[in-house]
Order: C-alpha cells, then sequence, then structure tokens
DNA sequence: CGTTTTCTTGACTCAGCTCAACGTACGTGG
DNA sequence: CCACGTACGTTGAGCTGAGTCAAGAAAACG
C-alpha cells in the first residue's frame, strides 16, 4: 500500500512498465505524448481498477496520478505468474480490459463526430457515472468534484482549454449544470445533460 | 464456413449479438451510429481475429462486412461454454482484446490530436500494416488496395468525404504515395509517411 | 449503353484554435 | 499582515482548417 501525490507518473521505468498496481482510491490518467507536444489522454481509471497492462506491450503510453493516489503494487512478474496458475483471475482481469475497451470506443465517437458541447457534457455525464452511478440512475442532483484541471479535461477531449472553458461557461449559463466553485459540479438538468452526451442511438432507457 | 458479401451486417439480432465468427478472408467494421445520422466506424478487424464482443454487452455497436467475408462462425453459447473449459482459449482472446484495446487508444491520438492530413497517413500507413507487416518492415515499396471507400475512411478518421479525397490528393502531389486506381495504392515514400502518421514519439525504429 | 454510385474539385462558411489580456486563488517570505 | 509570484481559469478578437453545398468526372453495374 502506498500513496502518490497528484501528477506523478508511476509504475513504469523508462517505458517498460514494472508494476501492477490496484486503485484503493483516486483516479488514474493514462496518455500519449506526440513529438511536438501535442498530448491525448486515452482513459480514466477509478478505483478499483487495476493499472498496468498486462504482457508485453509495444505501445507507449504514459501512466500518471490525475489526483492523490493510494494504491496497491505488485511486482510485473508477481502477477504474472500469479495469472498463469489462477485463470479466474485473468478471466476478471479480461472483463475489465473489456469495459476499457469499450470505453475507449465511446470515445472514439465522441472525439471523431461529437462537437465540443457535446464532448464536455459528455466527459460531465462520465465523470458523475463514475462516481456515484446509483444516485445518477435515480435521478437525484449530483454534486461532484471535476477529477482534471482544464488542460486535462481539454487533452482528454481533444481541444483546448480555452474551448472547454467556454463550454462549461455555456452549460452553465443554460442551466445544466451549476458551479459551486472552479472544480466542483452540480447537475441541474439531468435529462438535458444525457441528450448532449448520448447524441448516440439511445438502445433503452 | 459461410460467405457474406461487402456492405451487410451480421452476427446481430436487433441490437443482441448472436453468434462468434471468425474471420478467414476479408476485413470487418464496427461502428457506432448516433440518432441525427452520425456515424464513427470504432475498429476494423483483420483475419485471423475473432468477431464478437465476449459476454455481455451493454455497448451498441454494429458490425458489418467491409469487405467480401469469409467467416467460421459458432452460436454465443457454444463460444461461451468453450471458454468456461479451456482456460487457453480465453487467454488467446483477451490477448486479441488487449490488441484491439491498443490501436482503440492510437486511433483516440489520432482523432483528438492529429490533423487531416496525419489521419489520412495513419489510415494508409495502418493499412499497409495490417495487409503485410514484412513487407513494409523491410521497407520495400509496397501496393494494396484500400479496404474502405472514401465515406467509409472518413466515418473511421473523423472527417469528411471530401476531406479525405482531398488530403489523398495531397499525399499524391507530394509523392508520399501513388494510386493505381482508385482503391489501388502504392507506398512511394515510406519515411515520410511514417513521419506523417507517427508523429509520436517514437519508442525506437 | 444509360443509370447509379463513387470520387474529385471549387467556393464559401463556421466551429474551434491562437494569441492576448485579465481575474482569482493560494502560498511564501519580508 | 500584505506584497508578490505562480498556477489556474475566464473572456475577447481575429484567424484558419475542415465542413457544407454544389457541380462535374469517372468508375461500376445491369
Amino acid at each position: 500500500m502506498q500513496s502518490i501525490p497528484a501528477e506523478q507518473q508511476f509504475g513504469m521505468e523508462g517505458d517498460k512498465p514494472v508494476a501492477y498496481s490496484n486503485i484503493i482510491s483516486g483516479i488514474v490518467k493514462l496518455s500519449k505524448l506526440m513529438a511536438d507536444g501535442r498530448q491525448q489522454i486515452v482513459a480514466l481509471q477509478f478505483a478499483p481498477d487495476l493499472v498496468g497492462r498486462p504482457f508485453d506491450i509495444t505501445n507507449k503510453t504514459s501512466i500518471e496520478a490525475a489526483t492523490d493516489l493510494k494504491l496497491c503494487s505488485f511486482p510485473r512478474k508477481a502477477l504474472e505468474s500469479l495469472i498463469a496458475e489462477a485463470p479466474d483471475l485473468e478471466h476478471r482481469l479480461h472483463q475489465q480490459n473489456l469495459r476499457e475497451l469499450d470505453d475507449a470506443r465511446d470515445w472514439l465517437l465522441a472525439l471523431g463526430r461529437k462537437t465540443a458541447n457535446e464532448r464536455v457534457a459528455s466527459f460531465i455525464y462520465f465523470t458523475a457515472l463514475h462516481i456515484d452511478p446509483d444516485a445518477l440512475s435515480k435521478g437525484q442532483m449530483i454534486r461532484f468534484q471535476f477529477p482534471l484541471k482544464r488542460s486535462d479535461i481539454a487533452d482528454f477531449l481533444g481541444l483546448t482549454l480555452e474551448t472547454v472553458s467556454r463550454q462549461i461557461t455555456k452549460l452553465r449559463q443554460s442551466k445544466v449544470i451549476a458551479l459551486i466553485d472552479n472544480s466542483t459540479c452540480e447537475i441541474i438538468d439531468l435529462p438535458m445533460l444525457r441528450k448532449l452526451a448520448e447524441a448516440e442511438e439511445l438502445p433503452k432507457l
């Protein structure tokens, strides 16, 4: 069990992953960097996810604490030999990776086809869902902290921080959300937020 | 073993997957549709991938033949009980899903941060890699067919078909590629193509 | 062949980017 | 306690890359 302060990278040595970590609390961001400095956050992970790409990786992705973290880490070898023994463990990992794949594909739709406004709405909805799925499904009014600062939200949504700021202002003005302070968000009009976020064909509701 | 003509959907009944299929030959596209018709292709799958999201799915994605296909299909139940018996099968599936996750995250970077020109270059590079990884790594001149028509490439890259067409013209004019006919592409300047495609920080080369 | 679908090109528009100024919160040390 | 610096967020003005709309060219198809 260890603590990691926000903004710090971990679990890698050079560009090889050396450890797997269970998230006890806090939020982890995975990001990709281009040679000229352009950056894209490709995933956020929440407790109780396991961080660390199993098996060999060709893929350069950096792992960083988005908030202060509490982790439970294992060396790479340890987990891999555990997996070899316990098929059930691999099954659970597989399930998590499938969820991550679904998430990634949802964001592909957002980055490829949604407007700035819809992307920000999607981010807020996505965050609220991860923080308290139950409250959301009951349609209660919800208050929560943004897990990322504006520039990180921008890197997640493929926008600039200015555009993110403007769209948040717009959502505030149209009474979809309210800001208690810069990083505390309250959802006022959940149906509208959902409509903006899921401009997708709804499977059901 | 069955054949599926290009453009046809398969493997689903309503929005539930009913079968898994091994791709013998051809290319499969997975796409998401928004209520107003906006569309995003979220993955392409090549032989010998297994098509079909294992276990339960909450995620609405349609599965369609991008080219004529040869498939080997199993009913959903059959594969799931096979998995329960043979942990090795789950391991192989898991590996494939991890590759898909890596791909999806590479495209997140492309859709979030790359220009139209870089996205089209990435698509050409990606396609060539999947069709003949060896020839590419030897740096040979490569000729291949685009697996998708312009409007599908656009849906994959989060662009319009006009923009895709213009960028292909531009790559042709700058002698990075040549077109033998509309759908046959030859890579002339591989280093340049790679530079455009992987504006990423190169792990190694 | 004519018909239909796909691709290319041009002219114009606009959502989101860039650059720049300013506001606000917080910490540090004089 | 206040002055100052630093990091973060907001807002404005103007620009531009990609979208839209429209017209033709070129394949594909029966």
